[in-house]
DNA sequence: ATATCATATTGACAGTAATAGATATACAAA
DNA sequence: TTTGTATATCTATTACTGTCAATATGATAT
């Protein structure tokens, strides 16, 4: 199953209706990129891999506003996480969203 | 001047401060990028250029919210203006903009 | 079973953004 | 100068988002 059918499956069960329509997906993914707490989360996990306590050390945040943003991307598919024991690993997915963020970072 | 250094005159002279905070400006990209009619606005920009009149009957919202839009974009560096008699045409500023929306598109 | 650590969820509040109608400005042509 | 067309700004309403404290869940070790 491709990511783009992944959102479509998730568009129906959500709406009932079972065209995509592509800018609001796309839209979707910028909007939870769009957040500098978001922006550097991801950016960390594009090099480490996991390693959530860390990060969430880091970037001095309260541990429910880091879950937060942890959700919105989960939710837009840019993460999936996985359990390891009582830690919780997340990851980026899609390889389209590590170019863009190269691209963002030589702008 | 690069388009970064833009972007960092422009924060000076907004918050009196110089150091230019990166993901900030990264999200702030992705942030105007991040609505379904703004991107379908350089979408269309992308490909064609200017000719902003026609975009709005295509786009069916009114003037105002399209100006709106147009605005966001021309503030986050994403687009500049040039009067061309009584039209006002827009264009896309910045080549990375435009790979991002062309990975964008093959997500 | 219970104590502890990691993570998720909830709820409340403040701040920000989207929309569109009304109005203003800029420019060109008659 | 007047008229018309293109674009921008103002204003109000409505909806969404970020934050964080408090609370809940869930896994592991004792």
């Amino acid at each position: 199953m491709t990511f783009i059918e992944q959102i479509d499956a998730a568009y129906f069960f959500l709406t009932g209706r079972s065209e995509v329509k592509s800018m609001e997906i796309q839209a979707g993914i910028l909007k939870a990129l769009a957040h500098p707490h978001r922006l550097e989360l991801v950016t960390r996990l594009k090099a480490d891999g996991c390693n959530v306590s860390e990060i969430q050390s880091n970037l001095g945040l309260p541990q429910s506003t880091i879950s937060h943003h942890l959700r919105i991307l989960k939710n837009a598919g840019i993460l999936s996480s996985r359990r390891d024991g009582t830690t919780v690993c997340y990851s980026i997915e899609i390889d389209e969203i590590k170019e863009i963020l190269n691209i963002l970072a030589g702008i």
